[in-house]
DNA sequence: GTTTGCGTATCGTTC
DNA sequence: GAACGATGCGCAAAC
């Protein structure tokens, strides 16, 4: 969901990540700090240099956010040109358009925080098979001191996305998935279980890995004792900013 | 600038900074993650989940940006009333307003960061009014030997913005427009003349001044036999710089 | 592309 | 409080 995190980021290090966002045009980047703002055209505004929330979205729009209104102090709906560059040991923000004529700049005085916000459901979009392909990199997405052992394993009941084995030696069934957990997926968790305690491996843990669950399906998991951890993996994170957490 | 910075808060800690600004009313705080968010009011109720950028500002607003589109996906001008509580292991927020009744919940299923941030100062120039200034300043940018007699002046049909006697001793009605003048402000300058001319001050003369006319404003303004006269103004403009032209 | 009309418009100012 | 007008309105449909 948050991708990239770049703490009190460098002039360069800014540069480059507000360059790569404007290439793909992708997600929503916010930077936290000291701005100066310059607008022209239908209007023509000035902010003194203060704090400040910048926000980037997907389509190109720009909007700078003070501490009052709910409306933002400056901002340009949609850019045919836009640039960033470092200028005086500072970034630098182009946005402009014609049609009407406008330009917004952005300098970053003193960023003390940006993000790369990615959409859930965009994210979740990605096959289930690459959750899969990132879990079984990073099993401590799902839960600290967890061990693949076998993927899309064959039993009777159908198949078992992820087998492992938690901290604790337990076997552990993990299903996952892209989306929200429904009713659904607990009962094939669930008939998982099963099969597999009836295997004879001794004491079966399982886990429901998904980024959130619906209220019946939380009620269902409930009834049936099986555990859920609220679960992001995406292909491209290159280290978990995320880390998981116990649902509930 | 940046007060708190909370990491993946718990929805303990997230509810009592949430409950700390509320009663300070205090600042800008954002909190990025995977929300949940609910609105009744004017507009039929809505139930998103996503990745969003929630937003409460000083006032008591509140705002939730999703990925895409300049606006808020969900807001709240102003609040009444506004609280935080865990619920079902989740910080969950209330902000109500009577007149009109809405309400607004958002439910932080996985808040990634929250923020809090402090001070900007803005500024704003080429409002309409310092366009009216500008005017008063300097009648002739409307026409020449053009004195102005009044403004702001209330009328039963509503305010005329600027009052003035040409070089005829007409009494002229002057509507200045900022950017476009449209089909709207040939009738409100229609409504107006009537109303004066009632009031028996004898031959009324009137002038749309604005740096464009659309083309259905201009055939509605032929229609009425109104003027309309090509004008800019600023303020800063030490002389002028769009002469005074005759638009046909 | 431009123009028209609506919106949970927002935001002042005026009464 | 309500009412009215301006807005860097934004936004989408119609032309």
């Amino acid at each position: 969901m948050i991708r990239a995190q770049l703490l009190t980021p460098d002039p360069g290090g800014l540069t480059t990540h507000l360059t790569t966002h404007t290439r793909t045009r992708d997600g929503l980047i916010q930077i936290a700090g000291l701005a100066e703002v310059t607008y022209h055209g239908r209007a023509t505004s000035t902010a003194e240099i203060g704090a400040s929330l910048v926000i980037l979205k997907r389509g190109g729009s720009l909007q700078i956010h003070a501490p009052t209104s709910i409306k933002p102090m400056n901002w340009h709906p949609r850019t045919d040109e836009r640039s960033a560059r470092v200028e005086h040991g500072h970034c630098l923000r182009h946005a402009s358009r014609q049609s009407p004529e406008e330009l917004v700049r952005v300098t970053f005085l003193h960023p003390h925080l940006a993000l790369d916000v990615h959409e859930a459901s965009f994210t979740l979009s990605d096959s289930e098979k690459q959750m899969q392909d990132a879990l079984v990199r990073h099993p401590e997405l799902i839960e600290p001191g967890l061990t693949v052992l076998d993927r899309e394993l064959l039993i009777d009941s159908g198949g078992i996305d992820l087998y492992a084995r938690d901290a604790q030696g337990r076997s552990v069934v993990v299903e996952p998935k892209r989306g929200r957990a429904t009713q659904d997926g607990v009962s094939q968790l669930g008939r998982d279980v099963a099969t597999v305690q009836k295997s004879g491996v001794g004491a079966v843990w399982s886990i429901l890995a998904a980024p959130f669950i619906m209220a019946p399906a939380l009620q269902e998991r409930r009834a049936r004792g099986l555990a859920f951890r609220k679960t992001g993996a995406w292909p491209d994170a290159p280290a978990p900013t995320v880390l998981p957490t116990l649902f509930d």
